[in-house]
DNA sequence: GTCTATAATGGGATAGAC
DNA sequence: GTCTATCCCATTATAGAC
């Protein structure tokens, strides 16, 4: 209905990507959404329930889908790595159609969600969808049943932190890309190189081998 | 000299580390430093200057070695990746020979760094500290004569994320860690789990090749 | 070098007119 | 729903006494 809902959201969400949470100010805010400071507390109560509103819409419109294919998977008699990170990323990339960069915001505001002490947002997406972290967990032990319940711990984090942090540094890397190699990136060029990384690291050695 | 300083600076590393610098109001780091207000302003100018103090003195403390380890490395024939990683590390641990927990703290204070929109710390370190990343570029590549430019820049970021993000995320992954696996985490035992993940990342087959 | 007091700024939130 | 005006709070920084 309102606009105005809209224009702040979308307004907070290249900004909050950008700058973090608490560096963004609701005055940056509502100036760049054009509307009048006034209208996030009357839409959203509050800065927090603003930024909680920008995630989970995110997270509304992809985390369908990604269950869906995680519960696919998980009814197959066995899985391929790169079978669960496709299912995770690719309708993460998928975003992109709708709206330009919208990967790219997504995974730098769960960079930002992940870093930035905002215990509010933790609380909030680890109740609404800790179950997706928990299908990703059975998923990844089901795909390396040779490593022990502490390796898949530990490699799982390990994956989500290089994931979580590529996104979030994406402008940098993106710079110092364009910089060292003249190459032009986007999103779906880095998650090209991305797939191998992780699925390399998860088929290593354990610590155990090696010691 | 003035001891008042170290206080500052000894309050500020663990408050930037835990909660980001700009969460952190100077009037928290002189309460619990037990100095007054001013004395910020004073000995270090401005809450910018703190910032880089701060991150210096870890760079100072641990520089020298790694180039060391790495000018040694880069004069051998042939390089191993877990050399590499060990060079870089190895300096990193030790730090908490002197100062318990001062590992974690320094990842966690690269990983605010990297994410926090400070540029004049961007700025600041790799004008000072530019020629370690040098380094290491080019010993992942002899070490990686196989892969490509863009292989080798993506995969050494991916690996620079990778640590710095399971770091700086220590105290969040230490938790869960103990909650699912009763497991108790010191920073060795994670870099044992870290070390076979980055360099099975390595190994593993180009984007190319699977395309 | 340390302290108090205060300036100057910018933040989130809200009351009340329209 | 929208706007102006304003409150109240916290921040960094500094002037000036000791």
């Amino acid at each position: 209905m309102s606009n105005t809902k809209e224009k702040i959201m979308n307004a907070a969400e290249v900004l909050f990507a950008e700058q973090g949470f608490s560096e963004t100010s609701m005055r940056l805010i509502t100036s760049v959404a054009q509307v009048n400071l006034a209208a996030v507390n009357y839409h959203f109560g509050s800065k927090k329930d603003l930024i909680q509103a920008v995630i989970d819409r995110y997270f509304i419109r992809f985390s369908g889908r990604v269950h869906i294919a995680f519960t696919d998977l998980e009814d197959n008699e066995s899985v391929e790595m790169t079978e669960i990170l496709e299912a995770l990323l690719i309708p993460v990339i998928e975003l992109d159609e709708t709206n330009t960069d919208s990967a790219a915001n997504f995974m730098r505001l769960l960079g930002r969600a992940y870093t930035e002490s905002q215990g509010h947002l933790k609380v909030f997406l680890s109740e609404k969808y800790g179950y997706l972290l928990s299908q990703f967990t059975r998923l990844v032990h089901k795909a390396n049943p040779d490593l022990d319940n502490n390796e898949v711990f530990w490699r799982l984090h390990f994956m989500l932190g290089t994931m979580v942090f590529a996104m979030a540094g994406h402008q940098a890397l993106k710079d110092i890309a364009e910089a060292d190699l003249n190459e032009t990136v986007d999103t779906q060029r880095m998650i090209d190189y991305l797939i191998p990384f992780l699925t390399g690291s998860m088929q290593s050695q354990t610590s155990m081998e090696i010691n």
